[in-house]
DNA sequence: CCAATTTGACCACA
DNA sequence: TGTGGTCAAATTGG
């Protein structure tokens, strides 16, 4: 598919049938986004603890600052759920109360909390660039919306879930109902960046394929990349297998996932 | 002016 | 004691 999208850019349009490039992106996004979900939950199961910090650690009181002992909790870890998209926006708003650079992370992680928490909503989630692919984040969900926020696009791709089933694969489906939603929102994670500033809606058109363009760019950095050569083993799979079959078909099908599992 | 973000301090837990 | 999650004062921006 990659080889195919390559092709495809580099000729005029429609020259491939009823293929698009987008579409062939979204394969594309899709087949390793299953892989980095199979990498990261291995990863999770499996980490080694490597290499330490030089945390300077001097925590000196600041005078007048409220003594905040025993006023929180740590959350639960049930009730959470995780999803890889290429951007952060998932249709509700959040605000975000802090960001922490994790040990050997190279992106830092961002929390967010519902904007309707004052009314009650307990929804929380943290983002965090992935590693190996930085145009991907990875978001963690704790807890479900309470509030009458609903959501104005339709939800990314759900590669992980609680931890009684941290592997399953699946998409979140949409319902008839939401396709006008869908339709109107089809612009979608795949291939788009994040647009800043929404006041330019005029030139949107022709900036989205420059960032489409872009977007592609790194897709074929990435898919080139030694980072993303599976080159060590990780936990119960071999994933010089799961090289091979990348290579060897370029594609990822559920049939390979079954296979190796 | 007010809501959102940034950022260092504080806290729980392994 | 180190790390990650949360708080809240300060700052930013519409």
């Amino acid at each position: 598919m990659a080889t195919k999208l390559q092709t495809l850019l580099h000729k005029p349009v429609k020259d491939h049938g009823t293929v698009s490039a987008e579409d062939l992106a979204l394969k594309i996004l899709t087949s390793f986004t299953q892989s980095l979900s199979v990498l990261t939950a291995s990863a999770q199961i499996s980490a080694v603890d490597g290499g330490g910090s030089d945390s300077s650690g001097g925590c000196k009181k600041k005078p007048g600052v409220k003594d905040r002992r025993g006023c929180y909790k740590r959350r639960k870890t049930s009730d959470s759920w995780m999803t890889i998209s290429p951007v952060m926006e998932d249709g509700y708003a959040w605000r975000k109360y802090g960001q922490k650079v994790i040990l050997n992370s190279e992106y830092p992680r961002c929390y967010l909390r519902c904007t309707h928490k004052y009314e009650g909503c307990k929804a929380t989630k943290q983002v965090q660039r992935i590693k190996e692919n930085p145009v991907l984040y990875q978001t963690t969900y704790f807890n479900h919306h309470t509030c009458t926020d609903t959501p104005i696009r339709a939800p990314p791709l759900i590669v992980g879930s609680d931890p009684v089933e941290p592997n399953l694969l699946g998409f979140q489906t949409i319902t008839q109902s939401k396709q006008d939603d869908h339709d109107k929102y089809s612009t979608n994670p795949i291939l788009m960046i994040k647009k800043e500033d929404q006041s330019k809606e005029e030139a949107q058109i022709s900036e989205d394929v420059s960032d489409a363009k872009s977007s592609v760019d790194l897709w074929q950095e990435f898919i080139g990349s030694e980072s993303f050569g599976f080159q060590y083993s990780c936990g119960p799979i071999s994933l010089h297998e799961l090289d091979m079959d990348v290579n060897q078909f370029g594609d990822l099908d559920t049939f390979h996932f079954d296979e190796i599992y």
